[in-house]
DNA sequence: AGCACGCCGACT
DNA sequence: GTCGGCGTGCTC
């Protein structure tokens, strides 16, 4: 047998492997995340590596490969536990191993900036402007231009002086043996921890959060680590179950990963938790620098930091005893990664719960499909909120309004003429509205009236949305001009722009109670750092009456003063062709409507459609889930969709046309081999064109996962041999 | 990271 | 010719 290691050295080389040879008298203690000791380089150095592979045979020539030297004692560390779980993903979503090493260890790769190494001179200035001459005499360039630098500033840090001026090691070392200067490394955590004190239960729990909270304690202590979801309503006070179980687990002495859709992880929502635990929290999120986050990741692996939050790749948080992991908002899209590994934190989570002896517990007002049909069937222990946490706080009264019959009355606004009413009626009694619309931008394309083009991207198949600033963008590409005054088709001056985006609404909003103020919140007003903050805050210190926004609004605030909800287009995520769009539609139109009469007053949620009896906009209004869950899983067993089947999707994109049909076509021949598979497609990706780029898509549907990861195995195969192979990639997707 | 190797200018 | 600094590339 033979193990493919990477060397536990503190540089960014990890994502090499090297392979070794398992000595008979190691066979069979060998395994995946072990800890081994390896004769390394010339010197046959001896290192510790990591076991990441084992391989039946070599794949290298015999005498190359060295032999293992032996097992590191007691090795079982948070790292090989993470290198299990990488394996893991690796063979689950079809990955290579170095990727999903990448995405278990990223800290890895800036490990030398843990150390502020710095270069001290030890020689007085007289000295140095010898040397340097000395130097310059000789020819010693990289000499001459350290010297020369000391001159500057007596400190240069490390980093600087490789990376900057170029210097290496073999001009260094001699320095320093001859005394010239020596260098100094202190260890230093870049963003200081957040100091606190921790603090009792801040707020008693109402019967059913300790009903919870007490059985799921007690299944704790007896080792039972079933997944548990907490199916409860916006508003129902989730967060604070979440709390006491985590206290539960650290007083056991182990520690806890807090997941949260990054566009839910708001400052309110984190000093919550800072005000509960103290400094043992920590929070990652994407906007860390990956030396930033290493120095998080280092913190939790000494035990300084006991629970970590953050979005889905805090869950790799190297924790040396897990015992719990949350995922808030369970059903949230944000928990797929669109990299490979295209993996779902759902999922992997129950792999690092099961690797770790940890318990997994799910948290949703919507839960995801999958999650409520194992808890239906037994598989998942399912605890139910029907009840508003705080007594005065009541479920929002919703209407629907039908946008086709304010049309056939003569209302041509994007504000129906009952929304608009409410909205006076607030906006009287001084309270605080929300309106939501899912498309930024002012207008959606503009078109022309005599030809009826309208106007596209060169370099995608999508129209370009009108901004305010009078400029077209591809919301794809980035893609910009100055809107046109002329048709670029026939010529003709009569162009305008069509649909809505959240811009115009705010201009229509504007005109229509000229004495409200006004504030928008979207991809675009957010875009600088602290932005997202900003608006938040305005808003709920009252600094505005309305606030306009995309789904970003949606998501975990808590405005007590929002009597009022407004969602313009429901129907704007109802048609894509996505086969969870119904799905997506419903969860957004019950968390939005979540966010109305969170304080005393009683609250309202107007939905405005132009499909008023579909089901996903029906029971959203209803708030009924289980209704909306019967009929969406309906529908999902008659067109074989998860979680009945198994889908994976295989999306080919090519510059060139031709060849992207040749691969499609080879593909769905090697995939139609197999037995009781069905193929859809090969169809054009909903966007064809991205950057120049065409797109192609085949879905693939079979009742056993383990099939389909062995077809995608021979695609890649399929796809490594072709005659378009570079010039063609493949993308795959399990849903 | 740490080491060897090969290139190139300086000095005997 | 030889010596030694300096940059590069490799480590199973």
């Amino acid at each position: 047998m033979y193990a493919n290691i990477i060397i536990d050295i503190s540089h960014e080389k990890v994502d090499r492997v090297f392979e070794y040879r398992i000595p008979p008298e190691l066979e069979g203690q060998v395994d995946v995340g072990v800890q081994v000791w390896i004769p390394f380089g010339v010197g046959d150095h001896r290192r510790k590596g990591y076991v990441v592979e084992l391989l039946p045979r070599s794949l290298w020539t015999q005498g190359q490969v060295k032999d293992i030297a032996g097992i590191v004692a007691g090795s079982v560390t948070a790292e090989s536990r993470l290198i299990q779980l990488a394996w893991w993903m690796k063979e689950r979503y079809g990955s290579t191993m170095n990727q999903a090493l990448k995405t278990v260890l990223p800290v890895k790769q800036k490990v030398r900036r843990r150390e502020n190494r710095c270069l001290v001179c030890r020689l007085s200035r007289g000295e140095l402007e010898q040397a340097s001459a000395e130097a310059a005499r000789k020819g010693y360039r990289a000499r001459q231009r350290l010297l020369d630098a000391f001159l500057e500033n007596p400190r240069i840090p490390y980093d600087i002086a490789v990376h900057q001026m170029h210097l290496t090691g073999s001009t260094i070392k001699p320095m320093i043996e001859k005394g010239q200067l020596v260098l100094e490394s202190e260890t230093v955590f870049r963003n200081p921890r957040m100091q606190g004190e921790r603090l009792g239960r801040l707020v008693d729990l109402n019967r059913d959060q300790q009903a919870i909270l007490e059985d799921f304690c007690r299944r704790y202590d007896r080792g039972d680590r079933q997944t548990s979801l907490i199916y409860g309503i916006t508003g129902s006070g989730k967060t604070e179950v979440y709390m006491e179980m985590i206290d539960h687990v650290l007083s056991a002495g182990r520690q806890v990963i807090v997941l949260i859709p990054e566009i839910a992880l708001t400052y309110q929502t984190v000093l919550r938790f800072y005000r509960r635990f103290g400094g043992l929290v920590s929070v990652v999120n994407s906007r860390l620098s990956a030396g930033e986050r290493y120095d998080q990741f280092e913190r939790a692996r000494t035990g300084e930091v006991q629970v970590m939050i953050g979005p889905r790749s805090a869950l790799f948080t190297p924790f040396p005893d897990l015992g719990l992991i949350i995922i808030d908002e369970e059903h949230e899209g944000a928990y797929k990664s669109e990299l490979s590994p295209r993996y779902h934190a759902r999922e992997t989570a129950r792999k690092r719960a099961d690797l770790s002896g940890a318990a997994l517990v799910l948290g949703s007002a919507t839960p995801s499909l999958e999650a409520y049909s194992q808890a239906l069937e037994g598989r998942i222990r399912l605890y139910r909120l029907r009840e508003r946490a705080s007594a005065n706080s009541r479920m929002a009264r919703v209407q629907v309004t039908d946008l086709r019959e304010e049309l056939r009355n003569g209302n041509k606004s994007i504000f129906s003429r009952k929304l608009q009413e409410a909205m006076e009626e607030e906006l009287q009694a001084g309270h605080q509205i929300m309106l939501f619309l899912n498309r930024r931008g002012y207008s959606n394309f503009v078109s022309c009236r005599s030809c009826g083009q309208a106007v596209k991207c060169p370099h995608c198949d999508v129209t370009l949305t009108l901004h305010r600033n009078g400029r077209l963008v591809c919301h794809y590409c980035g893609y910009t001009i100055p809107s046109p005054r002329k048709c670029p088709g026939c010529g003709s001056p009569y162009i305008a722009g069509f649909g809505t985006g959240t811009q115009k609404i705010e201009d229509m909003t504007r005109q229509l109670f000229p004495e409200a103020r006004v504030l928008r919140m979207d991809l675009d007003t957010t875009a600088r750092k602290g932005g997202h903050q900003e608006i938040l805050s305005a808003f709920a210190e009252g600094r505005a009456d309305i606030l306009v926004g995309t789904q970003m609004i949606v998501k975990g605030h808590d405005f007590p003063n929002v009597t009022l909800v407004g969602i313009l287009a429901a129907d704007l995520s109802l048609y894509s062709s996505d086969f969870r769009c119904g799905e997506r539609t419903f969860q957004l139109l019950t968390q939005a409507a979540g966010r109305a009469g969170r304080g005393g007053q009683p609250g309202r949620v107007i939905i405005q459609t132009y499909s008023p009896e579909h089901y996903a906009v029906a029971a959203a209004a209803r708030q009924d889930y289980e209704s909306f869950y019967r009929q969406e899983m309906a529908y999902r067993r008659l067109l074989r969709y998860p979680p009945y089947c198994q889908l994976l999707s295989v999306m080919a994109s090519s510059g060139d046309e031709k060849l992207l049909d040749e691969a499609m076509e080879e593909l769905r021949q090697q995939a139609a081999g197999e037995e009781e598979i069905q193929i859809i497609g090969p169809a054009e990706a909903p966007v064809y064109k991205v950057n120049d780029i065409y797109r192609k898509i085949l879905y693939l549907k079979h009742e056993n996962y383990d099939i389909l990861v062995r077809i995608k195995d021979t695609l890649e195969q399929c796809g490594s041999r072709a005659r378009w192979s570079g010039h063609v990639a493949v993308q795959y997707d399990f849903a």
